[in-house]
DNA sequence: TTGAAAGCGTTACCAA
DNA sequence: TTGGTAACGCTTTCAA
């Protein structure tokens, strides 16, 4: 079933068929109808490598994302579903790529071999030879996360350096003095991922300024990572009263070691942190924290895609976001060392 | 850059440029070397929709599930995840279509425009028209779950019906006699969604097996239904001494319900069901269950379907798994009503 | 061991 | 308002 075919059962020529469904030239009302009757009755439709190597075009973009040492994180997946659904609605397909880096074959069979109009990349690094790369070619793509040099590029980033500083001031004017920091793990941080080192950044900052005791830990994707991190605090430092994670899947852990270690939330013990809001939601007390708004920044980002595509000379575009912190159940102002309790009402100590 | 210019460069055919590149037709080493150099220096890689269009071929396989309503949940996300990485590693790439039903736009693309060579179909319904299509299609696809007919179908599977029984059984040896069901939302349930409707047929089965007093529920895919359920419950029976749940995003809802009726898990009530591990295991006391083994399922899919697409031919396969239930800490005997404990190693209380 | 040429199913240009 | 035809970039058959 092709267009040949269609063209010879309604008695009219190949190029009449495809401009009534391009509709890129006018057909009569008539030779329409006897062609689109056709069309329904025999279920055609048109192939799309075959219209993808004629005009050059795939209708499909690319959503490449590294590949899950263990495991996906809920926020990873948050990006993932929005971006899919944000493309349906353009009527793009969603082409998945599993790539950390330039040289994964995944990330060559997209680009290379033209299976994509464009790509949108994640989980992005500060310094990042994918980006790189794009960028030198030219070909159309935007970032959800910022590099070091985010200048003239597309993206749609969280400024997570400002995020994590909220997190400490909140504390801070909360009255605590010794809090921890709670990263994603230290191969991440290490190759530069940057929701980590900046995070990072602007939690040690904003520590600096406001003149708190701190410890900054990294801490596997998952639950028991969570607890053991946990424990390793409170073992460094057990006047330590409060943190800030921007590691969602180790937050059940994170809870659990502190209940095992009698440190009741939010009364005796503060968590905030930068976390997708459905997930701040599922934890008791609710994490008190600024959340991730993965919905917007997926479609954000395809509709910044769309826009590059339809005009490729664009000049570059792009959002940072910066998300307000939900004040939920997990923080509270500071106990004094030593007493158990300090009502919720009460002035802050001051030490 | 083109598989002509490679060969004018090379100064052999572009018929030898392919065969040296597909290794179909034997080439001198000489050529090949020759051939090689200059695809190296130039960097080509042939043009995925012109190969498709020629050989037929996408090297690309549709993965189909439904829109998320308002989220996905965690184990929708990690079938995503592992079906990405096993088509991977056979060099496949994936592609996204947010399909519920039939006619979506989306589905309609994949198929009809042949976009892909074949499909995994997530999210089955016992009566599915996706995969009823498929089949009398022809088309090679295997389904992640099982519809009510699954005899000539090639699919991976969970036996959610022994595995909500196996839950059941587990709570009644330990002496519960009054016991609720936390489903999918409703919404699911009537529309036919396999794990909803087996899992309740094998939760109702077991019970009746067992003499005991249920209720069963209906959940929306999140922490503050699962919480407002539990209220339910609690108040529709305040007897009831434990649950079994297939909904795990109302999971943390379902707990932070139980402790603010000051009901103490698993002392005086015990929590279980069927859920990927990794969610299981973020709550506070981890969660007995049956643990879904989407990685494994998402592998076994993927390779059941390139069997079929090796071999149009082959009968039918598939694999029905029955994940033992892991014990946690969220299960334990039934107190005596009105009793606020009873120690773990006592014999339960017969009623 | 290699080359020439005919597809694959569209699109879009050039004529009419 | 329409038809004929040359691309698009590859694979594969047929010949040499």
């Amino acid at each position: 079933m092709n267009i040949g075919e269609i063209a010879k059962r309604a008695g009219v020529s190949r190029s009449t068929v495809s401009y009534a469904l391009s509709g890129k030239r006018t057909v009569s009302d008539n030779t329409r109808q006897k062609i689109q009757r056709v069309i329904d009755e025999l279920g055609y439709r048109p192939n799309a490598s075959a219209r993808a190597l004629a005009n050059g075009r795939t209708s499909t973009i690319g959503l490449v994302f590294p590949p899950a040492g263990d495991h996906y994180t809920g926020m990873q997946l948050d990006f993932i579903g929005s971006v899919v659904e944000a493309a349906a609605t353009h009527d793009y397909d969603v082409l998945l790529s599993p790539s950390g880096v330039d040289s994964d074959r995944s990330f060559q069979r997209l680009l290379g071999e033209r299976r994509v109009d464009g790509a949108i990349l994640m989980e992005i690094r500060l310094e990042d030879d994918r980006v790189d790369h794009l960028a030198a070619l030219g070909f159309p793509c935007v970032a959800i996360g910022r590099t070091a040099h985010p200048e003239n590029g597309w993206w749609v980033g969280l400024d997570h350096t400002a995020l994590a500083a909220a997190c400490v001031r909140h504390l801070a004017d909360l009255g605590h003095r010794t809090i921890a920091f709670v990263n994603r793990p230290e191969t991440l941080l290490r190759t530069g991922y940057e929701s980590a080192r900046r995070g990072l950044e602007g939690f040690t900052k904003a520590a600096a300024e406001r003149g708190l005791t701190v410890r900054t830990y990294c801490c596997g994707d998952d639950a028991a990572s969570g607890q053991a991190c946990l424990e390793q605090i409170l073992h460094d430092e057990p006047a330590t009263t409060a943190l800030v994670t921007l590691n969602e899947a180790a937050l059940g852990g994170i809870y659990r070691g502190l209940a095992q270690a009698d440190r009741h939330v939010p009364r005796d013990f503060s968590v905030t942190g930068v976390v997708a809001g459905r997930w701040a939601e599922t934890v008791t007390p609710q994490l008190t924290a600024a959340d991730v708004p993965a919905e917007e920044m997926g479609r954000r980002a395809v509709e910044l895609l769309m826009e590059r595509l339809d005009r490729p000379d664009a000049t570059p575009r792009h959002h940072l976001l910066v998300p307000p912190i939900s004040l939920r159940a997990s923080t509270g102002p500071a106990g004094l060392p030593g007493k158990a309790e300090v009502p919720a009402s009460a002035p802050f100590p001051q030490s």
